[in-house]
DNA sequence: TTGATACTGATAGGTCAATCTCATTAAGAA
DNA sequence: TTCTTAATGAGATTGACCTATCAGTATCAA
């Protein structure tokens, strides 16, 4: 439990690292990123880190179906992802759709949702 | 490798199983749920035997964001699902949205897509 | 019915993401 | 600068999911 909380170079530069992207990086992917500029930087650290950036709300989970979770900044606002089925990035879209709500059955309450592309990116097309 | 296929009561079990249901299942559930027919199932044959029908193309594989693989019977076309917080029970939703292919960037091809809604189902409510 | 062999059940083993442990380092208040 | 203690890094450990192994069983063509 901490009751103060301190600044490290460790957390700041996995912060600039999602700053920076166009979607949501695997764990792995930010500690390869952030080793630039910190090259000590553990991977247990990262995934310290991540969570306590989510206790913050500066950063939030995006989970594409069958795979692990990658870690994106919270200051997007709504929207969905491409998965590319070739370099297995991910992309951030967007805009939603409308009518999700229909689909749902009487009597089923929807708090939120996923929408998850699968193809393949225009560097890899 | 296979030369033949024989019928066996423990695939024809996880067979029935699935098509009895309203939503796909996770591989324990459905050992559960195939243990009333066949006492001794054990659980590397429902593997086994989920891979089998997979490439029959009699089950086929979802995947929900955050959530270990869940089987379905492919008779039931393009769909997608519902996920209850409350009991994570996952039930299959009728219809699909319009316009997913405008979500996309120019440059990018989308193949297929996963819609998943996240509530409580109509019993948990 | 018989025989070749695909299938089964139990369990050990593998894989991978994520957490825990603990000695060491370093942030920041005083 | 000093000192408390939060944070770190390395590696061991966990836990979930799935596969491999292998001796024994059951299917089905002949």
């Amino acid at each position: 439990m901490s009751l103060e909380r301190r600044t490290t170079k460790q957390k700041e530069a996995i912060k600039s690292v999602l700053a920076g992207e166009v979607g949501p990086l695997l764990p792995d992917e930010i500690h390869g990123l952030a080793l630039k500029a910190v090259p000590s930087l553990g991977i247990a650290t990262v995934y310290r880190s991540l969570k306590s950036l989510q206790d913050e709300g500066l950063v939030c989970c995006v989970e594409i179906p069958g795979q692990a979770p990658r870690y994106e900044s919270t200051d997007r606002g709504h929207h969905h992802h491409f998965h590319c089925r070739e370099c297995h990035a991910v992309f951030d879209l967007e805009k939603c759709v409308e009518g999700i709500k229909s689909l749902v059955p009487p009597g089923f309450r929807v708090s939120d949702h996923e929408i998850t592309l699968f193809g393949v990116c225009k560097a890899c097309s």
